[in-house]
DNA sequence: CGCCATCTGGATGATCTATTCCGGTTGTTA
DNA sequence: TAACAACCGGAATAGATCATCCAGATGGCG
């Protein structure tokens, strides 16, 4: 981990903005409400009802509202400190002896995000105008990424066509995967990066990891809840 | 084309549920509402309100309800004959000579088809028990893709590894690229698709088509709508 | 031509979600 | 501890969409 512990309520005051200092209740309140948000649009995704969240919180909508005027704010909440954690898995890529290893790492660790949390899934490839810190961290990984791809090809291991924007390409179709097989087939997503691996390499094919099940794979295309192997 | 000229409305006195024949009014609206279906999903994705749909076909909600009781029912007959041409775009590719020219422009056709078509692209992974024809073609389409599949292997071009899923796997990312990208940079999904034959491939990386500028990536972040080349 | 089953369009009611309002409560400060 | 500002939660309002109903129009058949 490379970040340190961020934004507890003591720095509040030093922000940007000047906020107020919260009352204690409120910013008690503010952090069960970014926590019930973070669970469920992991859960459910981005596009539940802002009263659940609310629900979930144990506070009203009009508390959440005051705290977070649109769904992009309480977004931006939520996720902040899970885009932290993403910028960090650039700048821990970087850290590594081989540039090629720790350019395959990063993809994984990312792709990894994507499948553990729906709401984050999609918002990696979203903008938020409303959100400065969330989209400062954004930029923070972008330029550290550019280095990381520089090493790549350097070592050799890259193609030099690789853009980083192809690095966006990827998170968009790893979120498509993701989001059309959570539930049925869950690991599906490794497959698909270990192909995208494959085809960004100047070498040849190099082992997949195993593929799911037709029957998975099926469920996926139904849109069926994933039913625990063993039970009837 | 390997289709022939399919369902007119002669002959749906053929069908199976043995429809008892419609009026001839009702069956020019039946067809109004299922192109007028195809365009508004086409442009808008499957998730607009139905009415939308009835008023772009000049008739009342109550008649799009008669017709097409549920949203899968209208899906299934708006997209019909492009899930024909879905499946004859296998068909096309199993008749070529070389069966990796086959596999590749297959790939490339059906992605094409996703990006063309918001409603297609999505329509493609999902399933929709309510509409027999529907299936059907899904799975013609399946089976001649299990022989395609094979000859690329036996060729020698296509990595052994490879599997039918790996198919639905491309589309449902192929899915996530198109709607990310299709309103700011309409053409990544060509950069994506070269990516992913590559990694198919067993030979060493092939050139790439160009990628989308910047710009366009950003634009696709902030989910603008596609300012046209030229216009201020 | 005239009947009538079929079909039509808009009105209607139900459901769901977003957003605001307000009477009552609670934390903080002196 | 008293007083006040900040805060709270649920009710109320508003808008969108779905799905159904019904009085009237219309095509097809004898």
């Amino acid at each position: 981990m490379t970040s340190k512990a961020r934004s507890t309520s003591a720095d509040a005051d030093q922000a940007e903005a000047a906020s107020p200092a919260l009352r204690a209740d409120a910013e008690r309140n503010r952090q069960r409400l970014i926590t019930a948000a973070r669970e469920v649009f992991a859960e459910r995704g981005l596009d539940v009802p802002i009263e659940d969240i609310a629900r979930h919180a144990g506070v009203g909508v009009a508390t959440l509202y005051r705290r977070f005027p649109t769904r992009a704010d309480l977004i931006a909440g939520a996720f902040e400190a899970k885009m932290a954690a993403y910028a960090d898995a650039v700048a821990d890529a970087l850290v590594k002896p081989d540039p090629w290893m720790g350019f395959c790492d990063y993809l994984q660790r990312v792709c990894a995000m994507q499948a553990g949390d729906r709401g984050f899934a999609n918002v990696l490839t979203m903008t938020f105008p409303t959100a400065k810190r969330f989209e400062a961290e954004r930029d923070r990984a972008y330029y550290s990424l550019v280095e990381l791809i520089g090493r790549a090809k350097a070592a050799g291991k890259l193609r030099t066509d690789f853009s980083p924007e192809d690095i966006i390409m990827l998170l968009m179709a790893n979120a498509g995967v993701v989001t059309a097989t959570a539930d049925a087939a869950p690991d599906v997503w490794r497959r698909f990066v270990a192909y995208m691996i494959q085809a960004f390499s100047v070498t040849n094919p190099a082992p997949l990891p195993p593929q799911a099940t037709p029957t998975a794979m099926y469920r996926a295309l139904m849109r069926l809840r994933h039913t625990k192997p063993g039970a009837s």
